[in-house]
DNA sequence: AGTCTAAATAGTATTGATTCCTACTTAGTT
DNA sequence: AACTAAGTAGGAATCAATACTATTTAGACT
């Protein structure tokens, strides 16, 4: 149906970045790594790709709460952390739950297209720094 | 800890406001139904409010895909349903599924807050007119 | 290996929800 | 009644993301 988008330098770039990342990466961060290599590289370019990279279902995005949008990589579905801190992400590794595909079925005229189960809390080092902070406050 | 805001007509207008709906309201139309009680009502008063009730736990409040918050009274936790075309939100009315703490316990220094399960697709209406839509197209 | 064209890009302007700023108003305490 | 810290109105500023436009390029077809 969709056809084969054309090959692009820069598409294949900034693939292979997220390809070779663990983590989750910000647009502008993507578009400061690969200026080094690519000095000209717009940082509207990384945004489109991303946009039709995603709809290719080759990456995936997830926002903070402070709407910055973050990507990775393609990976089997599992659930996220956003820090309310410092707004970093970071996939959390255990069994996916797959309930509410069943759960949902009264409403039989829904087209569900994606489940995102995501945890908002403080993560491991601001809550360490926080702990800190506090530790010293009281002296 | 923290002290009891002091009383404002204008914040217990829009709590007012949110209590009578069932429904997920953005702070624009908030404003515009408040308009006309409170002609002078400030759309940055609107947003002040929403942040503070919500940091106070009486209300909660969700993104849709395009980054637009959504705003209800507090209920017991719950999921959502995003409609990727109209960008409208819904309560899924099922029960809550508290999988997330334990499994998250191996984390242990992370500060837990809030786990949304969120579903993404076309809600009930879009499908429908999609539906109608496809068929005019094949005459 | 040259021509053609739709897709992609670079660079910049624009958008739009939300937040910031500042002078003014008001709840509620003394 | 006066005082003051919290709240407000109105408009400016922010900032991630998208739109726009002239230029470049992948890759198909002679």
């Amino acid at each position: 149906m969709t056809k084969k988008p054309r090959y692009s330098r820069q598409r294949d770039a900034i693939l292979e970045i997220l390809k070779n990342d663990d983590g989750h990466i910000e647009a502008p961060e993507i578009h400061r790594r690969l200026r080094k290599i690519h000095p000209k590289l717009s940082l509207a370019t990384v945004y489109r790709n991303l946009a039709q990279l995603e709809s290719l279902k080759k990456i995936s995005s997830i926002k903070n709460d402070s709407n910055i949008n973050f990507f990775e990589i393609y990976r089997e579905p599992h659930h996220h952390f956003v820090c309310e801190k410092c707004g970093g992400i970071q996939n959390l590794t255990y069994p996916t739950i797959n309930i509410c595909t069943s759960c949902i079925s009264p409403h039989s005229n829904f087209k569900i297209n994606k489940v995102a189960t995501t945890l908002h809390g403080v993560c491991e080092s601001c809550n360490v720094s926080q702990k800190l902070l506090n530790i010293t406050k009281s002296f």
